[in-house]
DNA sequence: ATGGCTAAAAGATTTAGA
């Protein structure tokens, strides 16, 4: 299975590069974010045409998420457990979901697109959201692969955190001034190692930027962040076998400000049987 | 001192992104 997970930023403004890509890069799982519309609003057909089932998951023009799979998905959610929502005036157990989530069933493995919230600012409400969310993502990971140690599951989006002071070359991101960089958010993103998944990218790319921004001409001078991640259980890490970050997916006309990330796993699933023997004539 | 781009809504601005 060759997954990859791309934050969009509005599926509808750029469907036609998303789904060249897809094919160019025989991709089999695509985990998008920031689809920036409801599933009735979803350009399925582009997707369609090129062989590919669509969940998707969107309530308003924010957010949004959505997974395009060659093969069939099945139990299908749209949040985990004790996922928390927000809205103004109103934190809490109440408060509405966000379209922040979606998980489907593929070939045996249990894929996640996700899209963390921004903390905005270090004063700003949504910081403690996002602190929320991460928590209990960690939990729900943790009481999943608890049940089943050996379950094929993938964690893939945009973490909205920058691990490590070696993922940030945008000198406008200041560690004690900005979001993504705080340590309650580093220990939060790294606390998800406790729930039995890990980046299974870095140790075959130590460097490589995945998100730079719009403004400031921060592509052109590399100023870029490393913010989109995908987090494996150890049944699914013993099968990677090679990874990439799709940089040039950043150039072009009206690109996304995220570029996809790619891994390939090889775990004996269905899915490819190009090296079987023929058995027929 | 600065949100300087980009996208979506029911706007001719606001909200959001990181």
């Amino acid at each position: 299975m060759r997954l990859a997970t791309w934050n969009v930023n509005s599926i509808r403004t750029r469907v036609a590069r998303t789904v060249e890509f897809a094919v160019r890069e025989d991709i089999d799982v695509l985990a998008m974010q920031e689809i920036k519309c409801k599933p009735e609003q979803f350009p399925y057909g582009p997707f369609e045409e090129a062989g590919y089932h669509v969940e998707a998951h969107g309530l308003n023009q924010w957010n949004g998420v959505a997974i395009a799979s060659r093969l069939p998905m099945t139990d299908v959610q749209t949040s985990f457990a004790g996922m928390p929502g927000f809205a103004k005036g109103h934190e809490g157990p109440d408060a509405p979901l966000e379209a922040r989530a979606i998980g489907a069933l593929i070939d045996g493995v249990r894929v996640w697109s996700l899209y963390v919230p921004n903390g905005r600012a270090l004063d700003d409400p949504h910081l403690a959201y996002k602190l929320h969310w991460l928590d209990a993502l960690k939990k729900a990971t943790a009481a999943e692969l608890e049940a089943d140690p050996e379950l094929p599951l993938a964690l893939v989006g945009d973490f909205n955190v920058i691990p490590f002071d070696d993922d940030n070359g945008d000198p406008d991101i200041v560690v004690g001034r900005s979001t993504h960089v705080s340590p309650e958010e580093r220990a939060a993103f790294f606390a998800l190692a406790e729930a039995g998944v890990s980046d299974v990218v870095r140790p075959l790319l130590p460097a490589g930027y995945t998100y730079w921004d719009y403004q400031r001409l921060k592509f052109p001078r590399n100023e870029g962040i490393r913010i989109d991640f995908i987090l494996v259980s150890k049944t699914l890490a013993d099968a990677v076998t090679g990874a990439s970050i799709h940089r040039d997916e950043r150039k072009g006309e009206q690109p996304s400000d995220h570029v996809p990330v790619v891994v390939d796993l090889d775990f004996g699933g269905g899915e490819d049987d190009d090296d079987l023997p023929m058995i027929f004539s």
